[in-house]
RNA sequence: CGGGGUAUAGCGUAGUCCGGUUAUCGCGCCUGCUUUGGGAGCAGGAGGUCGUAAGUUCGAAUCUUACUACCCCGACCA
């Protein structure tokens, strides 16, 4: 219904790009690839921010907040973590502006030069283990169970709004634990957190599973990841949660005295996840009629609007409307009262609609004459008369249907878009259909990336629930135990 | 950083080739009245350094040059 709005066959991309802007999400900021995320699209991931941060409380973490800048020289010392990010970095080299001598504006001071310049974090491994290195003394120190909600810079060539912005929010976790085995429990343990949040309260089935060489982490040993699939058949990385071995410890020089008296290094893990989010939620479960949000994550769960001609009439539904208000506000059901009077029902029917407010309520004077209100439900569309009585539990339980059925539509459709593909020929044809392909792997990188050159999918993740089986690489025809996920990305 | 394109009101645009009154239209915005069951109607109104700078000309949104920004396609990426 919504009106001028590109649907998702016409052009996806262009469909996500104008969702994102009229649902008031964000916007682009006036910054190069920065954008300005809006009250409304802030309220959902502070929705998101505070179920995840409890997640990790439950699971023993604290929260803590690192420097922003992080020293040159400490974004040096691990090899591979420098050349995965070396490449989109801002740099700091000045601590001071001063006029142009022609007038004509600032300019960095010369005289301000930075002695060290500064790296805007990419991310905080680096400065985390630095520090860490002045907190891990004995192994009674051990495990360090840290968090931190913030933003990072990371430069990219091309964005998009909350898929990959240059400044992007998310939240870090850094752990560092005595033992290798503790750490990769701790990894897996986290993945398991993410996977739970995007099923239980986005409403998004994900695939568990662990990145091939090519794909992980730089830095990481072993990348756990949880990938989703997007309506346009594509994969979105989610979450991911590494073990990074001790290659930080030995970087940064974090060493502990075991239970033996004996020096060992520590084991590290961390794990992100970030306003990329938002991106996925969006392009799960929304529709050519705009944004379809999850009732569990939805900053307005149901909305009322008045319909009435008459004084007596809208003072008759006023009250109403603020009994009901009250009376689902005790269900902890977040509920929004619109009679504002500049806009009229129409508009606000596709207003709502377009923002995604699962469940509608229209407050009619002439369905309530007969104790009616009509239920719009966002997910399936549908619109039916219910009695005023027991519209409470009635909402109630529906909000949970809605919740249900989409969490049950998105996985149907990834189930749908899931095939195994056993020839190379057969590869070439079915990558063109978008959706994840299940295809036996030789395990090489040279593999991998041949294939990516050839069709541009890459290896998602090999699941871990992945049933062992013989078979011939789709590329190579050299055995392989397991197929792996192959699809194009986001 | 390579290749292509665009720049006119808050947004979307006409006009640019072929220079000539007061720069077009729609949406949005403001005021008033009438309206209210799927984006209301009428009347009136406000809003512009035509991306920036220089040049050609009696005269430039329009022609020339330089610069800047943004978009699309590549390379890179959560």
């Amino acid at each position: 219904m919504a009106k001028d709005f590109i649907t998702r066959k016409e052009n996806y991309s262009e469909w996500y790009n104008e969702l994102v802007v009229r649902a008031d999400l964000a916007e682009n900021s006036s910054v190069r690839g920065c954008m300005v995320i809006k009250p409304y699209g802030y309220a959902i991931w502070e929705k998101m921010h505070t179920l995840m941060d409890n997640m990790f409380k439950e699971t023993g973490h604290q929260n803590a907040y690192f420097p922003l800048f992080i020293p040159k020289s400490y974004f040096e010392k691990e090899a591979e973590h420098v050349k995965g990010f070396a490449k989109e970095c801002a740099v700091v080299t000045h601590h001071r502006l001063r006029a142009k001598p022609d007038g004509s504006g600032l300019e960095p001071d010369p005289d301000a030069k930075l002695e060290e310049e500064l790296i805007v974090r990419p991310t905080s491994e680096t400065i985390i283990w630095d520090t860490y290195r002045r907190w891990i003394k004995s192994y009674r120190d051990l495990p360090i169970l840290c968090n931190q909600w913030a933003n990072v810079v990371r430069w990219e060539m091309r964005t998009r709004m909350f898929l990959r912005t240059a400044e992007f929010l998310w939240q870090e976790g850094h752990t560092a634990h005595a033992t290798k085995d503790e750490a990769e429990k701790e990894a897996k343990k986290m993945m398991e957190v993410y996977a739970t949040f995007a099923e239980r309260y986005m409403a998004m089935p994900v695939v568990r599973g662990v990145k091939s060489e090519n794909e992980k982490f730089a830095g990481a040993v072993d990348t756990y990841c949880i990938e989703a699939m997007m309506q346009d058949g594509k994969a979105l990385q989610a979450g991911t949660s590494h073990f990074l071995g001790q290659n930080f410890a030995k970087a940064f020089d974090v060493k502990f005295l075991n239970k033996d008296n004996q020096l060992e290094y520590a084991w590290a893990t961390s794990w992100g996840s970030s306003t990329r989010l938002m991106g996925a939620l969006i392009m799960t479960h929304s529709d050519d009629n705009g944004l379809v949000l999850p009732p569990l994550l939805a900053p307005i769960e149901v909305v009322m609007i008045p319909i009435y001609k008459t004084d007596e009439e809208k003072t008759m539904i006023n009250e109403l409307a603020q009994r009901l208000q009250k009376e689902l506000q005790a269900k902890g059901i977040k509920v929004k009262y619109d009679n504002d009077e500049n806009t009229k029902p129409g508009w606000k029917f596709n207003e709502y609609e377009f923002k995604g407010v699962p469940v509608r309520l229209t407050l009619g004077a002439r369905d309530l004459k007969q104790g009616l209100v009509e239920v719009f439900r966002r997910d399936t569309l549908a619109k039916e008369n219910h009695n005023v009585e027991n519209i409470v539990s009635y909402v109630e339980d529906l909000l949970k249907d809605i919740q249900q059925n989409l969490y049950n539509k998105a996985l149907k459709y990834r189930q749908y878009n899931t095939r195994e593909v056993n020839s190379w020929e057969e590869f070439k044809v079915e990558i063109e259909k978008g959706g994840f392909l299940l295809c036996h792997w030789d395990g090489t990188t040279e593999t991998e990336e041949k294939i990516k050159e050839e069709t541009k999918a890459t290896i998602r993740c090999i699941a871990l629930d992945a049933k062992e089986e013989e078979g011939k690489c789709i590329y190579s025809g050299k055995p392989s135990h397991r197929r792996v996920i192959f699809a194009r990305n986001y």
